[in-house]
DNA sequence: ACAATGTATGCATGTTTCCGAATATAGAAT
DNA sequence: ATTCTATATTCGGAAACATGCATACATTGT
């Protein structure tokens, strides 16, 4: 039995977690699952950047991408550690104006998103796939981890 | 008016809370007030080692020192703080069982401490400081932060 | 083959971690 | 007062790790 240290488990959670733009990523999640293009578009940051901030997330779990033809879907993978977190920002923000140091981001389709979803919702009709909805994408893959 | 980032204020909370010692200091405290000498008997770790890490903690405002003498007791600041941690704990065993992931602190005096609140309390009769009990001792100062 | 979307790799730069040594601080002894 | 001891903090540095970018690679669909 490998004596597993929780205080280990717990900072390598934290660590995960200790990041704004992660951050930000798990916020743009809790309402609703959204493709790499979307984050990419509300970020501002490179794609690459964001795949790489999905991937630390991944690796600890705390997302989970779902494959739609060539878009992936992330969404929050345990809703219990969304709504632990939501709780630590109020303590982070501790009796500041939280809605003014959190602002609220634009819901729904953006113009700058290039995938059919954002596209299709954008021009009024609601989402319709070209491919037909496949039951359930595969889960993308995590890295090899020792 | 400079445009505060509250993603960027949790982040750092997170990060100062994301490591192992500072997570176990904080557990440490939890239950009562310790001085430097108790956590490093209690830790196993060099004493300046676990000064360092105290000071990313008050840093962060989640521990407090009170002098007494030549001795320092730190505190926990904030128990909202503590109880969300404890709550995150929760999250991080996941199922596991969580008494062995985190196993309780020997609690009460020890004899490696050197302290004389421990070695009264270890020697049997209840702790009566020898310099009289003063009222409260003085805050210790942080460090000059930009 | 080609284009579109995501992921992984390599690297320069910065930060964290941990240690040992130096420094401060408070009290006691001489 | 000066020195001595005990406690705690800070400093300097080496190794490990994180960050952000540019580029290369992989996968899917046309």
């Amino acid at each position: 039995m490998t004596t597993v240290d929780g205080y280990e488990l717990q900072a390598r959670l934290l660590r995960a977690l200790s990041h704004p733009v992660r951050l930000r990523i798990l916020n743009l999640l809790v309402k609703r699952e959204a493709c790499v293009c979307h984050l990419t578009a509300v970020l501002r940051r490179p794609q690459p950047y964001v795949s790489q901030q999905l991937a630390v997330l991944r690796d600890e779990h705390l997302v989970a991408g779902r494959r739609e033809g060539t878009i992936v879907y992330y969404r929050i993978s345990d809703h219990h550690v969304a709504a632990w977190l939501s709780h630590g920002r109020q303590l982070a923000a501790d009796g500041e104006d939280s809605s003014a140091m959190f602002p609220p981001v634009p819901e729904g389709a953006l113009p700058d998103c290039p995938c059919p979803a954002c596209q299709a919702e954008h021009s009024g009709g609601h989402h319709q796939s070209q491919s037909g909805d496949a039951a359930a994408g595969q889960p993308v893959r995590a890295r090899d981890q020792s």
